[in-house]
DNA sequence: CGCAACCGTCACGAAGCTGTCATAATCGGT
DNA sequence: ACCGATTATGACAGCTTCGTGACGGTTGCG
């Protein structure tokens, strides 16, 4: 989930092309050659970002897109675009006014470094993999929780929880929605099971002071808050 | 729901062009192919709005708006109506079927979400998720009570009662109203409950001088109104 | 194997919320 | 000013939701 970029993409060369610019620069990879492929790549924990080619043997470029903005767990992904040529960037364009972005082959890798980079930071995803507020850190890359000068020790499930509170503060999630984001979908565990990490969450946080972070919305769920 | 929308459109491509413009744009998307599947995607949660095909298989659109007008629970959902030409549109205006909207096909993306957008706010359902009065605020994403920069505590009966009453602002609702809407439907209690809760919410807003925006109405119920 | 870390579930008590009632206060009309 | 109707308010018991410690199971590693 941290910086890695899913890739759909049906030809094989242009899609390791993609995979190899993007991963020399620090982002990790998985790949898909097709819509349905895409999909199945999305059950488990979701990436940051979708490149999607626009032609696509089955499933269009443009229906893939659009199936995963009507599904509330992948509505907020960022996605970008790939299209062959200008004119069918034209079409793109008069279709949806509200695309994320658009690269057009052929590109240089530099252009579609700095098209990621510049829409994971419009959609507050961290370009550096870590998430701050105040003095706390949460390092995606090495999997480590500091406060301040401090380590933290925390483990996955609650690295993962406390990853998407810092993705997006200030808003409140259910406790369906919180097994969904963060376990998964299609694993089934009571829904209490939330409430026992959230508590084990804050019990590391509490040492430094930072416990309070992590709000209880009644009859909700948590919400993350700086206060 | 707060931005939600139903498309009850028969023709697969347009309705998916519709959904997949609309999503883009941060919409969450319901569809229904005819009247008949509109109706009963309406029977949980409500869509913000809807855009309406005037043509449809079945019953026609304009008697879909006119039933959903006549029924109590549906009356005041915002409906944009599509037509296929401006003549249709003529003879749809003086129809008079309480439409709020309507747009012609074909019709440009940006028309379709800058119409959505606009008669979203006329009628009072926020596009960024958060309701407004003065200094105060109702974040409904984060489930917050913000007067200035004071976050105040609030149940989620009294925050739900709030969320309607600073939707529909001027405007006075009756105690079964306020029971129908805030506890829903097919929810039994005692109409005096709703005074309860309306003092309660009074409660709440009094430290900050803001009770008095919930006036009553004698022999009918409350209104938020502000001075 | 033994151990440590982690996970999911449960039970119990605390805290918060809800609906109802009794009573006081207020209003509108006479 | 009086009266009946309507609403405000405080209290309360019951219910729901949440926090928390404990426990058994699993996994991975030495």
């Amino acid at each position: 989930m941290s910086n890695t970029i899913l890739i759909v993409e049906d030809e094989r060369e242009i899609r390791e092309m993609l995979a190899f610019t993007l991963s020399r620069n620090g982002f990790q990879i998985r790949e898909a050659a097709t819509a349905e492929e895409a999909f199945h790549r999305l059950n488990g924990r979701l990436p940051a970002l979708l490149i999607i080619d626009w032609m696509l043997p089955g499933m269009s470029g443009v229906e893939l897109a659009r199936r995963l903005r009507s599904d509330e767990r992948t509505a907020s992904l960022p996605m970008i675009m790939v299209t062959a040529r200008g004119e069918e960037m034209d079409k793109l364009k008069s279709f949806d006014s509200g695309i994320d972005d658009y690269i057009t082959k052929p590109f240089s890798p530099k252009e579609l470094v700095a098209r990621s980079r510049a829409l994971l930071r419009r959609t507050g995803t961290p370009t550096d993999g870590i998430l701050r507020t105040g003095d706390m850190q949460l390092n995606l890359h090495s999997h480590k929780l500091m406060v301040g000068d401090k380590t933290l020790r925390i483990g996955p499930t609650e690295f993962r929880l406390l990853e998407l509170f810092m993705r997006y503060p200030e808003r409140a999630f259910g406790r369906a929605q919180l097994l969904d984001r963060v376990w998964g979908p299609s694993v089934y565990v009571e829904e209490r099971t939330v409430d026992v990490h959230v508590l084990r969450l804050r019990k590391i946080l509490k040492p430094c002071g930072l416990d309070g972070l992590i709000q209880t919305v009644r009859g909700i769920g948590y919400r993350f808050s700086v206060p």
